[in-house]
DNA sequence: ACAAATGGTTAAAACGTTTAACTTAAAATA
DNA sequence: TATTTTAAGTTAAACGTTTTAACCATTTGT
């Protein structure tokens, strides 16, 4: 069966393919209501569906977001099985959904390919987390679409940023600790980068150690990869090694539940002879045993600001959207791995 | 700037853009090693990156295939939370990108919409997964495009899927729970809809204890949905009113760890008190506190088998395909939450 | 009464590819 | 040598949109 093309629709109606063109995309006061009512009637019965390449080419939108989240060393697979990539995926998505846009979704060899993706498929912007390549944050500049970045921490104002006070979220974690009457405080962390979120959380735990009077042991702080099984070796190592250490705070909920292993496998029990805090509140963390005590951040809904702030600036032009990124709100899940020091 | 196009690589060679668009799709014997080696040093050096929206426009492929995931009813989310179904977009991802396709991934209301995105961006295939509507698979012929479906039974042989044996993976658990003496063994399942893949688990369970000479106890199953809720609340009714339960298959690893939290809510140990096994060792499985005994299937390997088939079905098309349908291969993964039954 | 402005409509030129049909020259066949 | 086949390229039409510029009626302003 033949595709129908607006120029059937135009014939059906009775008027030219520009008039159809025109209602089509709500170009008000370019036709009268009255043509606008025919063409409407007759896509309508046509059940005519415009080709999204033919506008593209034509040199409109091409409603096609990227999304591009990173991949495996190994495997180059998408990193989705950290569901906090997964989250925010679906917040984006749905957004994306609701205003008629679809999105590409793809890793990306340390930037490389990206830019070739965006030219082929003429994609409206781009939203890029997690990909720490400065150059190819350059390259990016290039291709002039907007750009919305989620932990990416560049320092660049031509980006768009969604992003938390992740230094007030390692703050509150270990101040967590420290009300509860811990003072030997392990940190677990991934990488810290310069300027990064990762460094930001280890700033905000510094900060609470300071502020409570308790000095910062370079050697309680565990760095390495956000990934369970950094955090289960660390916790042999802090078990092994530290058996004055009674909390961690693990900077990531992948990395916590790595060390409930660890420490369970050491012979200790959590939150009894250790506490153990997150971050990020990711489902599993409400799953697990003992059900974790985390520093939550509503992931779903940072993918959604994402999106918003990525189809404003697609729709309304780059300077519509405000300058100052968008922090998403922080709260403590207080749930069964944090309990008051017991002196014994 | 402006786009390099087809026309200044011709230019630049000395060549007509018949003749790129020639060498650039590899059509053997329309052109000369020298123009084609020509045409090879323009492109490099103009750095050109074809037009896919053009490409697709003029009747070839578009290299964009459609990726579909059943999403929540409330929020219109995709369901990537399910790490079942993130695994399989890895899978998939990695091995579409390999090959120089793109993926749209998208959620659809029950099979709504999913067609129009099909017309609109002219894709190339699909892979569908967990819809049920049946409505949707006769819409979805219409469009004459390959398809491949992964745990959303339909009997047509329109269709091409990529599924395992169900049966003998329940059959698998359960053998399991009956060697290590368990004689009241309860499964906590999903909705059994006719000819689905919990369908089948279910009947392997309910071979196995006929295998082994045990009683079919319409009481013992525990039917609902799939999700870490139902597993709790599932697990609450068995301690609560069959206290003679030992052993609990759930027919997938989200419900199982449901189960593994709602029995410890009631005060029951495991595995020392009752034991459990799951269905599909998503990631959490080893993560979790005891460590989850599964039926694995390989997640990933299935995302990326899917993949194949649909590649190979669009690039030497439908009939090339073998109408058997791909059946991944399935084993036990033995952690720690089954345990020999000690009669007391 | 006439020029100017306005509102509605359209024809036709892009946009960047692919490909069917055609040309030409060289090679193979008779 | 005269003819047919093959190889290597080219031309130009198509694909389905958007949009510019032109056109025609009206209405408005002098």
């Amino acid at each position: 069966m033949k595709r129908i093309t607006i120029r059937d629709v135009s014939e059906r109606a009775g008027v030219s393919t520009a008039a159809v063109s025109y209602v089509l995309n709500g170009r008000e006061g370019k036709v009268s209501q009255e043509t606008a009512s025919k063409v409407r009637r007759a896509v309508e019965e046509l059940n005519y569906i415009p080709d999204f390449s033919a506008r593209s080419l034509a040199g409109t939108r091409s409603k096609l977001i990227g999304v591009v989240i990173p991949q495996t060393e190994d495997q180059k697979q998408l990193l989705l099985q950290n569901p906090f990539y997964s989250e925010l995926v679906c917040g984006i998505e749905a957004r994306l959904r609701q205003s008629g846009y679809h999105m590409i979704l793809s890793g990306v060899d340390k930037g490389e390919g990206y830019l070739d993706t965006s030219m082929q498929r003429n994609l409206d912007g781009a939203i890029i987390m997690g990909i720490y390549q400065e150059s190819f944050y350059d390259d990016l500049k290039r291709v002039k679409v907007p750009i919305v970045l989620i932990d990416s921490y560049v320092n660049d104002s031509y980006f768009q940023t969604v992003s938390i006070d992740d230094e007030a979220g390692g703050y509150m974690a270990t101040e967590l600790l420290v009300d509860n009457g811990h003072t030997n405080i392990a940190l677990v962390t991934g990488l810290i980068r310069k300027d990064g979120a990762v460094e930001k959380r280890f700033l905000g735990y510094k900060r609470a150690l300071k502020e409570a009077g308790l000095f910062y042991h370079p050697d309680y702080v565990f760095e390495h990869s956000v990934s369970y099984e950094y955090g289960q070796e660390a916790a042999a190592a802090i078990a092994a090694g530290h058996p004055e250490i009674t909390a961690v705070f693990a900077s990531s909920d992948l990395v916590a539940l790595g060390v409930l292993r660890g420490l369970s496998d050491a012979g200790k029990r959590v939150p009894e002879d250790v506490s153990v805090g997150g971050f990020d509140d990711i489902p599993v963390a409400r799953m697990c045993n003992p059900p974790l005590t985390t520093v939550r951040q509503n992931i779903v809904a940072r993918g959604a600001m994402a999106a918003d702030r990525l189809l404003k600036a697609i729709e309304e032009g780059e300077e519509s959207v405000a300058d100052d990124p968008s922090v998403a709100r922080l709260e403590l899940a207080i749930r069964q791995t944090v309990q008051r020091l017991t002196p014994n």
